[in-house]
DNA sequence: GATGAATGAGTTTTCATTCAT
DNA sequence: CATGAATGAAAACTCATTCAT
């Protein structure tokens, strides 16, 4: 514990300030000396830590999206039904979408822009598996849409990317009636109409 | 006459040159020099044209959603039912986002970064109101959800950026048949089911 | 008179620009396009009047000096007593000095800086030749030190630039008292006391 | 410690640099990379030791303008009378700007050009205090002229910056001879005749 | 492990000058 | 004679990265 004295706290400190400066700047438009200064650390302290820009920002994207993905499926059971299975799923997305505006901020950024490398992408979208099981049965249950789950994730999950975004921006607040309302239409345009 | 004028073809070179390499490098990444190479002028030819290059990238951004949204209503009467109008929409905007890539791509970049000052981001807003007027028609004949436009457009429009993304990315092909999907999974979480 | 038609008001206002630019922003910090902007042309234009941008700064030089000469002779005469003759000159020279102040201003640029090239300098100083030749005349009388003219106009003439520049940089104000004692002053350190 | 603390003597190359180069070229014909280069350092170096070409320029001209004050004084002392200190003041204000001829030149080129900007002026001023007070106290005894102290200063010691331009150019030699003859200059133009 | 000084390579932008009309 | 568009060359400045300590 005394030997590999990398500090954790440093690492944290320069991925906490990757997050809030890239939302505010931008990747390019964001210095390593200003990620230090942030962080309290010398920018040559970041590269004992990650090898590169690139590889900061890579690890950055990385660890955002499995907090994402944790947080989402912490109260799933795969014992739950595919409705109930979904409304959870689904409110804690929102619910991190929401309240974790930093986290989301920079998933957005990363996800629409050429600043994250192809492995990292990939890597990135792995957590995203039971959602995709859930999915899986709930096909094979005749309660969901028999469509390719990038449908399903546009129209049930993405919306909620957009929101986020818009109320950043102040133009509309999400409130639990217009999340209520959001939900439903996520539902109703996955689910099959009997 | 084709000499000394200040040439609007080398502006819309430089123009389409800003997306293309934005596209693929991000704008912090992409030099005024490589546009201007790409363009074929002079760096020192992009002032003659743009104040520097925030202004050009301003710019840009309200041309192409100027072109989207031009697009968008083309073939849409306001003399048409809801159902309809909203179909003819939709399908307009889904035909944009699906073969002017790379314009739908630079605006998805634009739209999730902060590279876009706040003025020509409002800029941009403007010329959706077709849209809003048809739900607010919508509304008011008890077809559409009485909800935020904002909550239309995230389930009902933004996913197809999403789709247009994933597309490009390699991780689906989007044919008649899913498009179809899509359509009918954007119309069923915003009509109201009766 | 139609034949060469180089508009003399276009190399005039050239020359005028240039005066007040350079006394605002100093010689590098003056572009030809902001020159012909003031001048009312085009920056093409003043290549035809002048070879070059150093061209141009040369010829507004030995203008400007030559207008100050001009004005600092035009009431002396050579049949005026020694002291007579030095009043006269001096109170024109003060009187150009803090009437025509932007000349007066370029000049003091020209002369404490590597702005002019040799040449300009030496045919600038030609003109002084009356002050000389009173001096001249001063020194053989016995009325005036047996000094270097040199001296003889550090002390005598070159005071009032200093006084011109203070005065423009509002420190202080020159009337008609302070003035009188200038010209004491200036006398005083340059006859012979008896 | 000589190598990793911001090392004072490579601050101190810089502003000799930007004396040497200013005088030879004047502010706006000096590169930074020329700077640097004379300097022995990197251009990207000067930033770490001043903010921009301005401040730079600034602060070495507050430097000198502090030089030349502090070897003005040296061996004054408030004790003096009025004649041997402004004797003693004088003198070593024309060794300085005789053999600091580099600081010298410097200066004159900063006074007498919009290349400082007002706040540095004003602040380069300060130091002369020692000075007008001695003026102040020859004023009550009649010793001195009870004018403006710009027009002592015009009179008995801006015409050494004259001298010593003219000597730098080249047209005379200022040997001890002309150094007295140009202090009997200077005396004569404040002292009161009696 | 941690640092701050240092820098080479690159960025945006400017500008004196030219040239086709 | 006059022009405005165009540009190559160079300016100020930045920044990811290294290195001696």
């Amino acid at each position: 514990m005394a030997a590999l004295q990398k500090s954790i706290d440093k690492r944290n400190a320069l991925i906490e300030a990757t997050i809030e400066l890239v939302n505010n700047d931008g990747f390019h438009a964001t210095p390593m000396s200003k990620i230090a200064k942030m962080a309290n650390v010398s920018p040559a302290t970041i590269y004992l830590y990650f090898d590169n820009k690139q590889d900061l920002v890579n690890i950055t994207y990385i660890e955002v999206k499995s907090r994402y993905t944790a947080y989402a499926f912490e109260t799933y059971r795969e014992t739950m039904s595919v409705e109930e299975g979904f409304e959870v799923i689904w409110k804690r997305i929102a619910d991190f979408k929401l309240k974790e505006v930093a986290d989301a901020m920079f998933l957005a950024q990363c996800d629409n822009t050429p600043m994250i490398d192809e492995p990292s992408r990939r890597e990135g979208i792995k957590h995203l598996q039971p959602l995709l099981d859930l999915w899986a049965r709930g096909k094979a249950e005749g309660i969901i849409k028999p469509i390719s789950d990038y449908l399903l994730y546009a129209y049930s999950i993405n919306p909620l990317s957009f929101l986020m975004l818009v109320e950043n921006r102040g133009a509309i607040k999400i409130g639990p009636q217009e999340l209520e309302e959001a939900f439903q239409a996520a539902w109703s345009s996955i689910k099959i109409n009997r």
